[in-house]
DNA sequence: GCGCAATTGCGAATTATTCGCAATTGCGGA
DNA sequence: TCCGCAATTGCGAATAATTCGCAATTGCGC
């Protein structure tokens, strides 16, 4: 966890704790995409007392310090990325739950001018193409 | 549920019967974003013996055969609406769930542009903005 | 270093959704 | 029109994802 990660927790009254830590990093260091009880696994292979609740906790914690983001990739659960990343969209098979990422033109235009709009103060923005990709429609057609 | 309603399911190999027609019609008359519970209230009034089973069961059927769509607004539950219709996208504050549709100009444009880019034949997009509305910034400011 | 509120681990609870199965029913064909 | 049977339903139990209650532990301001 970086400098900046501390802060932004304490910021918001919360405490630095070694599971913050480890969960955090396990996030950074997977490069995106993970869910709930794969951050568990993979956390608990170096803390293994962790416990899933503290995973959920702490996921709530960096979700609402704007740490991470929900990300909602057409399966019953959700997955978490870093938030303020470059090429936060994403195109999604639903074939074969690959995802790629991509980054949008529009995203900041739409942000402003919606904003505007509706009298709203924009958070985030959710994008997300969901369809067939090219392997799987090869597959298909055999 | 009209003519074209039945053509769709009948295509997918489905059954017409009074309870898909009416959830059907509970989605279509409440003008959108119902979760599964609700529907199900709605419904049972009309068909007391329905069971949430079976809500579920057909929303699947209709989320298959593309009639309606799943929404992802931010709670731990889907809210479903109808597949096709403009102003598809969803401006939801955060704080008091709102939820404002809008049109996105670039949607077109967009599918084409990424599809083609990545080799995805694209089948819906999901553009969601979350935020705070004019209210509930009145309110956080008193 | 001390004290105490925040956090953790555990297992049980809750919520959303799916499943198994026996009874019922739509609908294609005689 | 009515028959037969596979598709569908209702029910309650099962599963999956997430949250909660509580006693034990631990960061961190003083």
């Amino acid at each position: 966890m970086n400098e900046s990660d501390r802060k932004i927790l304490r910021r918001a009254g919360k405490r630095i704790t070694p599971q913050r830590v480890l969960i955090l990093k396990v996030i950074r260091e997977s490069g995106g995409h993970l869910d709930a009880d794969e951050i568990y696994r993979l956390a608990k292979q170096k803390a293994p007392r962790l416990s899933l609740s503290t995973v959920y906790r702490t996921i709530n914690v960096l979700k609402e310090a704007g740490v991470i983001e929900e990300l909602h990739l057409g399966e019953e659960h959700h997955h978490y990325e870093l938030r303020g990343e470059k090429g936060h969209h994403h195109l999604i098979c639903q074939d074969c739950g690959k995802v790629v990422e991509f980054e949008c033109p529009f995203s900041e235009q739409l942000m402003r001018d919606l904003g505007e709009k509706y009298g709203f103060e924009i958070a985030a923005i959710h994008l997300d193409l969901v369809g067939h990709c090219a392997e799987c429609r090869r597959e298909e057609r055999k």
